[in-house]
DNA sequence: CTCTCACTTGAACATCTGTTCATATGTTAT
DNA sequence: ATAACATATGAACAGATGTTCAAGTGAGAG
């Protein structure tokens, strides 16, 4: 096989140079794994509400699950995925721990979700 | 119960306001939902590359597969996946299917999560 | 027409995920 | 000390997700 080696049309030639280009110079394995890791976070709505609540102030588990209308065990596990991600921080305050964001490019990330659907036909 | 109305520090008073203001100007469910949506279809390694190697150019089903050293049937699979989101569009040459970005804001919500991953301690 | 190529699609399967429930930790008040 | 409260955590279960494999389109060549 492969005994005829066809003549690829202008067009694919570019693309056929592009890609082996690419292959070498493609970020690692790790780069886009902990890219898609820091994407899946957003990736609940349970979650994106929290981020967007805190968007206007600081807020513990309590209030936030009253807000939410969910169990605070729930909020709390998914506190602790936001925590892990960096995306979130907390100051201890007597009984009651409080959240607010802890990184700027939430609001930028979220920004741009919505204007994408905004945005659609 | 409840027969003794706690005197909550002013701190909480402020909080408690903000939490009943917050809760009747909560965006719809749907929105969230919507949003989440689109978080998860960045929350995949595959999906990630996949929209990375079209920063650079359009490029046919069976190049993505060689590039990221994968089968046609999960990137097309995949490809499904980004084309209901409207990140990705394609156009027919022959038998040959081209993809390409649909989207710019999906420069700018990667490019923000490159930041937020590089600019941790 | 048939054959091949590029791609899509559906079912199946293993893996991952989010909530619930019960239990544990930590803080304050008595 | 005990009780009450705010939160965290572990196990468990249902539902979702990504890949593989096999079969199905659709387009160009012979």
């Amino acid at each position: 096989m492969d005994g005829f080696p066809e003549m690829p049309q202008e067009e694919e030639k570019v693309n056929r140079a592009l890609v082996t280009e690419l292959n070498g110079s493609l970020p690692d394995e790790e780069m886009f794994y902990r890219l898609s890791e820091l994407y899946k976070v957003f990736g609940d709505s349970t979650r994106i509400k929290i981020l967007y609540v805190l968007f206007e102030a600081e807020m513990c588990v309590c209030d936030i699950a009253a807000l939410l209308g969910m169990t605070q065990s729930a909020i709390s596990h998914q506190l602790r995925v936001l925590k892990q991600s960096q995306l979130v921080k907390f100051r201890r305050d007597g009984k009651t721990i409080y959240y607010s964001l802890d990184d700027d490019h939430v609001r930028t990330i979220i920004g741009m979700g919505i204007e994408h659907l905004t945005e659609e036909a």
